[in-house]
DNA sequence: GCCTATTTGATTCATTTGTTGCGGACATTG
DNA sequence: CAATGTCCGCAACAAATGAATCAAATAGGC
């Protein structure tokens, strides 16, 4: 663990023990970090003034292999930062710009931060860790969510179908939930996703899923929902902001992270089956041909 | 004076013209700005699946005498960073501190946060505000997303759906996209959401779009995607993170403030087209009886 | 004074980095 | 089909970088 702030605490503590040079050349690390971060060593030194030797030196002072592991955690910091700095450029512009809508502009930021850290903090990564087990034993997975959260139900059964062949989504199309669900029993798993207030079909296809005893996981915005509390695994997503519709924003972090509990529980098998399903979509003419990557998805 | 701004605009402005090979550069460039602050030519060049000598050929494109003049305003970008970032940094840095076994989840957690508020700072107010304007005057409102991005087509299409009449959500359904397509005119907007790979019924959808001369709002992840480049209002969702599948919660959360800027600007009367919404739905029977509030969506 | 241990500077070496020139692949044009 | 031009990968190059080695310089103890 070589954090930037464990290094520049050591380089302060230490630096009275330095000999004369390496203190000349701590003193340059500590006062201008950044130019360690960007420029060579020989440039480092010659600003410091000091030999290059000096700054090799200076790094295996401190229990590093070499003056290039030295600069690491300089770099990292500057990596770290990309949110910060053009968040508070871009907040004193907007500001500046246009007070009257910058306010929503400003809460919509807030809350929408707020509602995917406060979805996190409020779930253990043991208990994701649970339920993507549960999941993985289940002989098929039953997706459902109505309305405002189909979206999430969309992405899971979307992402699961990636690497996983028994995935089915339940849409009710032409009232026909009772048909879809008609196959579903105990060595099954169901994921529920449903806010406040709940759509009839998502609550009955929950209770049902109970009756037959089938393993429920469940995400919605209270620990005491109807679609919580039948569910083995229930997850609180926040859903607060400033806008007349709930932020689906936490949801899906939470169904994201569920997926990639998942995949990264399973072996290199659902990988390849994935990199396979991937492969076939682009064989199929699925996607723009100037994409760059072709990976991800 | 060359600053990054510069340059990046002029990289955006002139990526369309690029051979392949420049464009998968400059895509990457455009996308991961201090990774070509920070790295080697050589290792840029890997991350970005292109050969070294595309770097240098990139920078002579853009009248550069070679790749490490290229480099400098990036690095100049860094360098003008403002100190108070430090203790931000700082705070997400020490936060990583036991990431033993909830490795993941960690890193799941940050990205998650960071996605959202990394969107919003790389969005204006006044941009937003624009589209939204261009939304509000549109006679018609078509919504395109396909595969991964489906959820967040869903979303905004349900959401306005709730106080707008003409909205269209294009599915492309049995292959009837073109027919979905045929109405569309200069009259018309379009919201069009798109990752890389760019599903290609999205792509065909907007270029469509752009023949008829219809206003195109584009939410992707880079500003020179195929989806973008044609769009006169493109905003740039962060979709980073530990999973194979790429976050959708930061386009999420930025078609959320879409609907909200768009409701915020409507007077009282779009409001009561969204109660009375509301109110439908309750008599129809579509949510759980004993939900608590009934308000929301 | 001398001796020793530490510090510092100079030199050299193996890598790595950015760059360049060449040739093949490819599409376009006549 | 040939000619042409563009695009791209490959390999080689010179310059630089970081690291290692050695000698000079310095400081402190006896």
């Amino acid at each position: 663990m070589l954090q930037t702030q464990d290094l520049t605490e050591r380089l302060e503590a230490y630096y009275p023990m330095l000999s004369p040079k390496l203190k000349i050349a701590a003193r340059y690390v500590l006062d201008a970090p950044d130019d360690v971060a960007l420029s060579s060593m020989r440039d480092v030194a010659a600003r410091a003034g000091v030999h290059p030797s000096t700054m090799v030196r200076l790094a295996k002072q401190f229990d590093f292999p070499g003056y290039a592991k030295f600069r690491e955690p300089f770099r990292a910091r500057l990596r770290a930062r990309p949110a910060s700095l053009t968040a508070r450029a871009h907040q004193l512009k907007t500001r500046r710009a246009s007070r009257a809508r910058g306010g929503l502009f400003q809460d919509l930021l807030e809350a929408g931060g707020q509602n995917v850290t406060q979805t996190f903090t409020a779930t253990s990564a043991d208990e994701l860790q649970a339920a993507a087990d549960a999941l993985a034993a289940a002989r098929r997975i039953y997706v459902v969510g109505m309305r405002k959260c189909f979206p999430v139900a969309w992405y899971l059964h979307y992402s699961l179908r990636m690497f996983r062949q028994e995935v089915a989504l339940l849409t009710g199309v032409a009232g026909t939930l009772a048909d879809e669900l008609r196959d579903l029993d105990r060595r099954d798993a169901m994921i529920a996703i449903g806010y406040d207030p709940y759509t009839m079909e998502t609550v009955q296809a929950v209770r049902h899923a109970a009756d037959v005893g089938a393993a429920i996981v469940s995400i919605s915005d209270s620990p005491v929902s109807p679609i919580a509390t039948p569910a083995r695994f229930g997850f609180v997503a926040a859903n607060g902001g400033p806008s007349f519709f709930r932020s689906l924003a936490g949801a899906q972090a939470l169904a994201e992270a569920l997926v990639a509990f998942l995949l990264a529980r399973g072996r290199r098998a659902q990988l390849d089956v994935l990199a396979q399903s991937e492969a076939q979509l682009v064989r199929f003419g699925t996607y723009w041909p100037e994409s760059s990557t072709g990976g991800g998805s």
